[in-house]
DNA sequence: CACTCTACCTGTGCGC
DNA sequence: TGCGCACAGGTAGAGT
């Protein structure tokens, strides 16, 4: 599933090739999912982007950002924004590459290349806006740039469990339901404690895990989970371990339900404590 | 404001 | 072997 790390890799690929999507033209757009679409149909679509260039790719939380040169209309720009949600997929292919079963867009590009968009559960949104904010406003500071200080007011702010707090992309963008679970085991915070309880000591300790875990996912090229092996992947201490032994202490990784979500983590590093 | 629940989807993996 | 079902999770939106 596709948190901070594996989006900023998808960027950095695309960006930096090879092949790089940078400087491509799009000829056509092969929607064979119109759902897919936010807030746009199949044929304003289909006009804005034809004949348009890729000018830059950016990235706030889980959303990448691509900046569209229109080439027919004063080089007008405007922003073709995705988000994968859990299981959307954006890569360059060879344009003779048939489709794929979940292939739900597929942008048709000049030097015989495609992106594609696949998405099995058809989770995953495309935007055509204006500007980035129209689809962005609602979204906390960027989870792998953010400073202390706006952490540290920013829980002062709010009386809630951390766990779900984390997970709230209008206070960070990028958590999702994996590295929140190895942020709070790595800072020794239980998934349950209340922002009210955290020490500044904690909440030191919560800004560098954060900070920790998700650059060294970034530089690991994502996260190792559903028994997918990859070579140097981001090992997980805590996510999806229930049962097996911690790697601090040997204590039987635990699970348990917070705010609907499957929630793991070490009642040994992690204790619930009521006061500071 | 904090929280809970539901809907959106489909592949997977369990128990029977 | 096959069936039914719970489960996975990011987000929006409605309800408590």
């Amino acid at each position: 599933m596709p948190e901070l790390p594996e989006v900023e890799n998808v960027l950095r690929s695309l960006r930096d090739g090879p092949p790089a999507l940078t400087g491509q033209v799009i000829h056509r757009a092969l929607i064979i999912w119109s759902g897919v679409l936010s807030g746009s149909n199949e044929d304003i679509f289909q006009a804005m982007v034809q004949n348009s260039t890729f000018s830059a790719i950016s990235r706030h939380g889980k959303y990448l950002i691509f900046t569209l040169s229109s080439i027919n209309q004063c080089r007008k720009e405007f922003f073709l924004i995705v988000h994968l949600r859990m299981t959307g997929r954006l890569y360059l292919v060879p344009r003779e590459n048939a489709v794929v079963r979940h292939t739900r867009v597929s942008l048709l590009l000049g030097d015989d290349l495609a992106l594609r968009f696949d998405d099995p559960r058809k989770f995953g949104r495309i935007w055509l806006v204006n500007h980035p904010d129209e689809v962005t406003c609602g979204l906390g500071p960027d989870a792998l740039t953010v400073d202390s200080d706006y952490v540290e007011s920013a829980l002062a702010e709010r009386r809630r469990q951390i766990k779900p707090l984390l997970l709230d992309q209008s206070f960070i963008a990028g958590i999702g339901n994996i590295y929140a679970d190895e942020i709070l085991f790595r800072a020794g915070i239980h998934p349950l404690a209340s922002t009210e309880a955290l020490s500044d000591n904690d909440k030191e300790r919560l800004y560098d895990s954060m900070i920790g875990v998700l650059s060294e996912a970034v530089d690991a090229r994502g996260a190792n989970v559903d028994g997918v092996f990859k070579e140097g992947a981001f090992v997980v201490d805590v996510y999806g371990r229930t049962g097996e032994s911690c790697r601090v202490c040997d204590t039987a990784i635990t699970k348990i339900r917070v705010g609907q979500r499957g929630t793991h983590y070490c009642p040994t590093c992690q204790p619930l404590r009521s006061r500071p």
